[in-house]
DNA sequence: ATTATAGTCTATGTGTTTGGTAGGGTAATT
DNA sequence: AATTACCCTACCAAACACATAGACTATAAT
């Protein structure tokens, strides 16, 4: 399951796509429309920011925006980012892998069949952007 | 991710589905052969009990065994039972649906898109039995 | 320069889950 | 009597989830 958190960026950059161009939006907009706890979607935002998928600008007129195009942010990289492994098993994990200390994964049948259930999702979060999460 | 849990159970039931029909086999075989610490496992086994998908006997000669034939148990089953939900969201869900608060579900981008994923995966669980995860 | 705006940063809190360890006693079977 | 599952309590450390509060700092308009 992903974590609110991650629900909430997902949806935050989902609102963002929709008003790509439009200039920066307030995290407090974004709260509202999408009601996300002001405090908790600052930090949120902030995490997006360093991770250089957000841009933002101070002061009166200023909030947040995307850094770069909706096309170009993949769903899969805001959920390794925020949630953690797409996978279900750190031994078959691309970005976060573990070796697993109860199976020689030569022929661990559990293994091979995580790395089906991990093809077919990333099959689908690796192809899908921001664009596809655009919504008011 | 599957929690640790998960995996032991998934793997002592490979291990069992391997010695089926061979009778009862130890909770500490089970335990040394796939590495489970045992006081735990055998909190997973009875849990498995519980559920329908194991039995077990006691006294000298006793054991854990499979209550199903190997074939008749579904990867599925058993992750919604020990690690809970597949879906990436509660609100697609099929085992353990919960209403979204922030979105209206007919037409929710992050909706739709999950389903997806939900359905990707249980194309695999669904249709995987002990019999892909035997092994000994 | 001042002031309001709005993001940034740090700290704190509470509760739950995870992944164990340790020990005991009971009930059934051989 | 020995074996083995069953069932219970207690404890622990660490992480995670989901926030809330307050102070600080940069920006821009006046």
């Amino acid at each position: 399951m992903l974590s609110k958190r991650s629900q909430y960026a997902l949806k935050a950059l989902g609102y963002l796509a929709y008003k790509y161009d439009q200039g920066p939006v307030l995290i407090a907009e974004i709260a509202l429309k999408k009601k996300i706890p002001l405090k908790f979607l600052e930090g949120i935002l902030l995490e997006l920011k360093l991770a250089g998928i957000l841009d933002s600008k101070k002061g009166k007129g200023g909030g947040y925006y995307l850094a770069k195009h909706p096309g170009d942010v993949k769903v899969a990289t805001v959920i390794r980012l925020v949630n953690g492994p797409i996978a279900m098993l750190p031994c078959v994990s691309l970005y976060f892998y573990k070796r697993c200390e109860n199976c020689n994964e030569k022929r661990c049948a559990l293994h091979d069949m995580m790395i089906e259930v991990r093809d077919a999702t990333l099959n689908i979060v690796e192809k899908r952007t921001l664009i596809d999460l655009m919504e008011s």
